[in-house]
DNA sequence: TTGACACATGCCGATACCGGAATATGATCG
DNA sequence: CGATCATATTCCGGTATCGGCATGTGTCAA
């Protein structure tokens, strides 16, 4: 029986499955800015930024499959817009984060306190 | 006298300068998870996480080159511990969208009120 | 139906990146 | 000093990614 083989190549997630690779990309968040106040036409964007359409077309693919934007058909035209619920993942680890940081600055001023007092016995 | 000829090579901002591409490898995620309850060891990173010596290196090279983390030497082993400040390019990215959405919430909200309003008038 | 418009996709070459293996550096110990 | 431990660095092959260009797809207008 044939030992199966493994999978090698697991160095990077794909960018089309992770949201922090999907915002690695400067252009791809430029794209993103460019959404930010309300939904817009792939034209629109490539006249905002100076990006060729293919390339804005191709940033918007990637962050529409991690959900970043969404699209809508108008005639024949697409609007795209921003799905501000998926940067919660961008939110949670942030506030991995944040929390650790506060603990530390907690047990911090715990760890003062404690030889403030030490210090007032004596 | 020649044309100077331009760079273009711009494609990615290099991984050494941007946090956003540091924190867009998994991996790299990962060892800043490591330390996320303090200082602590390359090897002691290595055994948490079941990467390679080098690899991890080469991930706290980059890290330590946005300023993620911090290095300290104490005998022959060097303690890496996270630079949580450093994240604010990305936590001031994060922002930008809360008010930006915010602020269209707020208008959404000031039309809806405009509405009943000229409603009640009737 | 034909053509024009708006956009998406496929292909390509160049480059960047990642991980493994081997090796270099630097500190400690005997 | 030589040996060993802890870590950094270099080299390399494989792969992913990016952008340009050409082309495909679908919609509207005449």
């Amino acid at each position: 029986m044939p030992i199966p083989e493994y999978d090698r190549s697991v160095a990077r997630a794909s960018t089309t499955s992770d949201v922090f690779n999907a915002i690695a990309d400067m252009h791809r968040r430029e794209v993103l800015d460019a959404l930010i106040d309300g939904e817009k036409a792939v034209g629109a964007i490539v006249s905002d930024l100076s990006m060729s359409q293919p390339q804005v077309s191709k940033h918007l693919r990637v962050l529409s499959e991690v959900g970043l934007v969404r699209c809508r058909a108008e005639g024949r035209r697409r609007l795209y817009r921003l799905e501000p619920a998926h940067l919660q993942p961008f939110r949670d680890w942030l506030a991995k984060y944040e929390r650790a940081l506060n603990e530390r600055l907690d047990r911090m001023d715990a760890y003062l306190k404690e030889l403030q007092r030490q210090g007032d016995l004596q």
